[in-house]
DNA sequence: TATTATAGTATCGACTCAATACTAACAATA
DNA sequence: TATTGTTAGTATTGAGTCGATACTATAATA
């Protein structure tokens, strides 16, 4: 029972979770990093939907990240936006098409297969390893934004302390990339 | 507290995990896919180290394989070595050059940081999520030797049930291509 | 022996990715 | 306001991966 077992296996999750996913999108005619820019669009919030955010989800170049949100436009599953408030800026926003592709990677819960406790336990480690990861290497953590220092309860609703922005409910469940915390007990 | 949640933390996790490889593999001159293949060589058994195992482990098709794996003989990496017993079999042994650079990507343990049983029910859930994923997914188990349902303890020793062969110590911890076992209880 | 199946290789085109150089917009300062 | 520096993103090009196809060599089978 060591970290290395559990890093070993999340690898090995992940390998097999990336080989289902070629054979998915072979017809589709995309890569796997294609899918990974649709996936982290759907599930980060107006402050993360820009190139530069996506530069440091992927770890790839920004010229790079570029070239993808490129194919995705051409082939309709992203539109681009110029910010208003910075012109510099490029907010992407995924199309009806690539919202239905994810609908269908993602996995349904079959919550008999496994005890609540452990469940919970397991996702409480996996999430401090990914964090003390996180931290280790310096690398933007893209947490879930309540779960950011900056967030405000303020009882009748909800506020980021950094950009002072009031949240609607639906943006609290939504990876931030100026998400910042320490880690949680177990 | 879900499965939806804990394949999105594996998936992260896994991210990160990459965008690391990356930097750590650029000035080398390799690619992600040669790391994996050299991992892969450096955890498999003597029934697991030929291209066409590499083929079902990535989820490449085999002329991709073979040319990843020229790669890697080219620049020392590894060798390889046609198979007695069967002359259309290509055996790929790492050289020290290569067993260096996975020693220096493995994780050291921080065993103070999580509790023994929290890492042991993370690690039975993986485990379970992992066979549970491969059976789904009719792929190929590619599981340790000592979890095998092949794998006899014979007591002075150990065998395997499929080739009837003597089995050493090192090799009970090994990834076989021919694994094969039902779901554990946690 | 003839046929079929298996293991692996060679080649080529499509595409990704990194490196470099570039433009546009913003920020800070004098 | 003009200057300088920084930030966000794009365009281009070359190296290299990957998949498809066609191929050789060996083994298994009828």
């Amino acid at each position: 029972m060591s970290l290395t077992n559990i890093l070993n296996l999340v690898d090995s999750i992940g390998n097999l979770l990336r080989s289902e996913e070629k054979k998915f999108l072979q017809p589709l005619g995309l890569q796997p990093i294609h899918l990974h820019v649709l996936m982290y669009l759907s599930m980060c919030n107006k402050y993360s939907n820009n190139p530069a955010a996506l530069t440091k989800y992927l770890g790839n170049t920004k010229g790079t990240t570029s070239q993808s949100i490129n194919v995705l436009e051409s082939k309709g599953y992203l539109v681009k936006q110029k910010s208003k408030k910075d012109k510099r800026i490029v907010k992407l926003y995924l199309t009806e098409q690539a919202t239905e592709i994810i609908k269908k990677l993602s996995f349904e819960d079959s919550e008999d297969f496994f005890n609540d406790r452990s469940m919970e336990i397991t996702e409480n480690v996996l999430t401090n390893i990914l964090k003390s990861l996180q931290l280790s290497n310096q690398s933007m953590t893209f947490g879930i934004c309540k779960t950011c220092d900056f967030f405000i309860d303020e009882g009748d609703g909800f506020r980021c302390g950094l950009t002072e922005e009031v949240l609607f409910d639906y943006e609290i469940d939504l990876v931030c990339q100026e998400h910042e915390s320490e880690l949680q007990d177990i």
